[in-house]
RNA sequence: GCGAGAGUGGUGAAAUUGGUAGACACGCUAGACUUAGGAUCUAGUGCCUUCGGGUUUAAGGGUUCGAGUCCCUUCUCUCGCACCA
């Protein structure tokens, strides 16, 4: 025997071999189609469970570990529920329209087509390699024409219930790019917004778009996240985002003039309070009423605004700019003349567009007040007693009682908002008003690599929806996948596509606007259900079977835009009455994203981890120098060469490995710091499995001892596999093993219930111990064990003796031993007599299977 | 500024209703074994200690026989929103 074959010998025995045993498994599910799923009817509703990860946009650069994160989470609970008798609907697909691909395909001519299902490809297999259980049968990809037909399906059923409009929308322009940008493609920089690719000066410009209703929908969206069970931040920000307010409308005559100004006020109860009022630069009104002494103030201030970006409007450091119009306007309830001033500070999206402003009780209005030098009156007093009078040093925005303000005096704040609003309403002056942050959705991109919006304009400009029949609507082959030049989609440019046929006879042009990227992810769940269905989008015993989702993990990053469009198509197909639910997601979890080290410099600039030396446990010296820098917690970046690639990990240490350490590094919701070092405590656990794998079988029951440690390892991984708490599940399975390690002997008894609970977790693993233990199929469908709840629990345990609270001495009782005889069994304790002899007895506290506490004042 | 969440060893983290703080793992120390490995096994490992014990969950205070856990104050960090009238 050669040198080399000894030590290969030598290595095969001590390494196990994760690499054969992976990909057999993963072969083996693959033929048998062992995780395909169809609705069985006779499967009672309460054992249906769908579980759907976020799928995946595929990009070039391959899959990353925060991608493997939540799909094993949801893995491991799948296979649990299989082995728990659920039936289980776990897809997987891709969101594969979007950006890259089409930027890609302008720098290389590229069909973003070829790219995007070459990186499918690679996704797919990436995926594949974690040994997921997922029905790859409903696998859907959304750019593809039998997946797309139906989002436009839907696009139609929205555009039907008037819920689809054109407007001019003001939106990133990019000169140098020639195109439209979304906002999450600008950068801010010190020089003011720029293209992320690039860098080049971006701008605002109104051009024309397809905005959705969205806002038709707020309450509702509003109203029904209080069912659901999402983490509360999530739902906070969804709030926030739809943001309702609730006030009032008034209308303000404008003196000497015959027009009026409507405002919106969350403050009604502070209208004594108003002492001038701001219209937005862009408020039509403008024109009208500024006098002919301050038009051209006025002029120069609209056209200064309109060069700003709302970032920079809405800088909240900066001071308040503002133009006054020469026109006044009429106070309703005291008939005083206010003047009427414009500024960027008001936003013309917003409720009217127009204020009253009240600079004694509202900050902006104070600071703008102070500024021009505004009148400014206190109509809120801080307590009840204060003096009307007192002038006030600053905005007073909280509540309190009313003063200065005629019939109203006295009243609480809510009181008057109330009594003041009835005023209104009963004087024809003003009425309850609700408002909502949330705009209309800007569904259109001026883009190639997206969904056709199916509609065609007619000579007179009217819009017909082409027929459902003759749908898909596909994308033509193009020759440039530039943008037109003219701020249009580079469709525009293929005029046998544009120029098409009424079915009147007319001629028309396609439009060539394409959908968001968002829209194939607003309903994929729903294609899951039966993605080859080419008559709906879904049947309709389909949805019933299924629906809604019941476990729904993916990154917080999408906890605004995707889940509420989703929400919101999903409450519009209700309405339709084409789904069974008002909302899609019933749980949604987040998983943290995963971190990695960098190095700090003592000036707080980070520093490439490969530039950096271990010098002693916790130091660090960046080698360049010799300084010492610090070992921080960053986001993984190519800058920072401290990108892990999961490809590397299952090469070196298995899928097994890569999936248990990723659920053991820490709590699935929390972000946490990537550590190779930790993951090879992992590996160390599943070879140290694979060692005792090798001990004789025996067919004896086990040792009392082990049978207990057993028994706590099954009630402990199945709860925690319930709730997600997969850390600690993994830990009990280590105590478990590191127990069986102790014998020589492997007990059958003991072995098969702990490959089973191992086997959600480390799958090929076990499949590969079940097989050798004599079993000839899968595990998968194997029913989870149970625990005897009489072996969960120890008959003898320690109890401690405490006295004043500290810990003086540990004694060992029968489980259920009574209070008296703790009491007494702690009285006999010598340790326990020394310290009491030190002192009088006041109270003894003695809590049966936990501890005695005797409560001692010293003597003298 | 507003909203949400979090602060526990050298590190990742555990801790049922308030009842032994630090399970499990990494790292480290010592030993065993070994043609030497990211190997295995054994023992130890919060901190201080005069080896009796003292002390310890961001800081301070409170409730309690007893607080990581409940209440109040402060500090720090992360995330989201940000002139929304």
């Amino acid at each position: 025997m050669t040198i080399t074959g000894s030590w290969a010998t030598m290595s095969a025995m001590k390494k196990y071999p994760f690499h054969e045993i992976e990909t057999k498994w993963q072969r083996y599910w693959e033929t048998n189609s062992t995780f395909r799923v169809t609705e069985d009817p006779s499967v009672p509703k309460e054992k249906r469970t769908y579980v759907l990860d976020m799928f995946p946009y595929p990009s070039g650069a391959g899959l990353h570990v925060g991608h493997p994160e939540g799909y094993t989470a949801t893995d491991i609970y799948c296979r649990f529920l299989r082995m728990k008798g659920h039936q289980v609907l776990h897809p997987m697909g891709f969101d594969s329209f979007g950006l890259p691909a089409e930027t890609y395909a302008i720098k290389t001519g590229t069909h973003p087509e070829i790219t995007t299902k070459q990186n499918i490809v690679k996704f797919r297999q990436q995926i594949k390699r974690l040994g997921f259980s997922y029905d790859w049968d409903r696998e859907i990809s959304t750019h593809e024409a039998d997946y797309y037909k139906w989002t436009q399906w839907i696009f139609l059923q929205l555009y039907k219930k008037d819920l689809a409009y054109v407007a001019e929308i003001p939106v990133w322009y990019c000169e140098a790019l020639g195109t439209v940008l979304a906002n999450e493609e600008i950068i801010q920089t010190s020089e003011g917004p720029r293209s992320e690719i690039g860098g080049h000066p971006v701008v605002r410009k109104p051009l024309r778009q397809w905005m959705l209703k969205i806002t038709e929908y707020a309450e509702r969206l509003l109203d029904d996240l209080e069912d659901l069970d999402w983490p509360e931040s999530i739902k906070a920000m969804q709030r926030n985002w739809i943001g309702k307010s609730v006030g009032a409308n008034v209308v303000f005559q404008v003196a000497h003039h015959n027009s009026t100004i409507e405002v919106y006020t969350t403050r009604p109860d502070t209208l004594f309070g108003a002492t001038y009022m701001v219209l937005a630069p862009e408020h039509p009104l403008v024109a009208h009423i500024t006098t002919d002494e301050q038009r051209n103030e006025v002029q120069s201030y609209i056209q200064k605004a309109a060069l700003k970006s709302d970032l920079e409007r809405t800088d909240l450091a900066k001071d308040k700019t503002g133009a006054f119009t020469g026109a006044f306007a009429i106070n309703p309830v005291n008939g005083q003349e206010i003047p009427v001033w414009i500024s960027d500070y008001i936003l013309i999206s917003y409720g009217t567009g127009a204020i009253m402003a009240v600079p004694g009780h509202d900050e902006r209005d104070y600071a703008f007040a102070t500024q021009f030098g505004l009148d400014i009156i206190r109509v809120v007093a801080s307590h009840k007693d204060q003096d009307p009078a007192e002038p006030l040093e600053e905005a007073f925005a909280d509540e309190g009682w009313v003063v200065n303000s005629g019939q109203f005096d006295g009243l609480t704040t809510a009181e008057c908002k109330e009594k003041i609003t009835l005023w209104l309403e009963q004087q024809g002056l003003g009425k309850k008003a609700i408002n909502y942050k949330l705009r209309d959705w800007i569904f259109s991109r001026q883009r190639y690599w997206g969904e056709p919006i199916p509609l065609v304009i007619d000579e007179d400009g009217e819009i017909h929806p082409i027929p459902e029949s003759e749908l898909p609507l596909t994308l033509p082959a193009v020759e440039s996948y530039k943008p037109a030049g003219t701020g249009e989609s580079p469709l525009a440019t293929v005029t046998d596509w544009v120029n098409t046929t009424l079915p009147d006879g007319r001629s028309g042009k396609r439009e060539t606007n394409t959908m968001p990227q968002w829209a194939g992810s607003c309903w994929y769940y729903l294609r899951y259900l039966d993605p080859h269905n080419d008559k709906e989008f879904a049947s309709r015993d389909k949805i019933d079977y299924w629906m809604p989702v019941d476990l729904y993990v993916g990154g917080q990053e999408h906890a605004v835009l995707h889940l509420l469009y989703s929400r919101f198509w999903h409450k519009v197909l209700y309405d339709i009455g084409v789904v069974n639910t008002t909302e899609p997601y019933l749980r949604l979890v987040n998983q943290g994203m995963i971190t990695s080290y960098a190095y700090q410099r003592t000036d707080g600039t980070l520093v490439p981890i490969d530039e950096v030396r271990e010098t002693a446990p916790g130091h660090w010296i960046e080698i360049s120098t010799g300084l010492e820098v610090q070992q921080v917690i960053a986001k993984m970046s190519k800058s920072l060469k401290n990108v892990i690639n999961p490809d590397d990990i299952i090469e070196e240490f298995g899928a097994d490995s890569m999936r248990l350490y990723e659920m053991f590094m820490g709590p699935l919701r929390q972000s946490k710091p990537w550590n190779t070092q930790g993951l090879i405590g992992i590996h160390r656990f599943l070879d140290k499995v694979w060692r005792i794998a090798q001990k004789p079988l025996s067919e004896q029951k086990a040792p009392l001892e082990l049978q207990r440690v057993l028994h706590k390892t099954i009630k402990k991984v199945g709860q925690d596999t319930e709730n997600l708490d997969f850390n600690t599940a993994i830990s009990q399975m280590m105590i478990c093993t590191n127990e069986m390690n102790k014998l020589e002997v492997l007990h059958r008894d003991i072995w098969e219930s702990f490959i089973l609970c191992l086997a959600p977790y480390a799958p090929h693993l076990a499949e590969e111990l079940w097989e050798m233990t004599g079993h000839t199929s899968t595990l998968a469908y194997e029913p989870f064990p149970d625990y005897d709840p009489a072996l969960t629990i120890d008959d003898e345990l320690e109890v401690v003796l405490q006295v004043n609270g500290k810990v003086r001495s540990k004694i060992m009782v029968v489980r259920g031993t009574g209070k008296d005889e703790l009491e007494r069994l702690a009285r006999e304790n010598t340790r326990i007599q020394e310290y009491l002899a030190q002192g009088t007895i006041v109270k003894v506290v003695a809590v049966p299977d936990r501890l005695v506490n005797f409560v001692i004042t010293p003597s003298k």
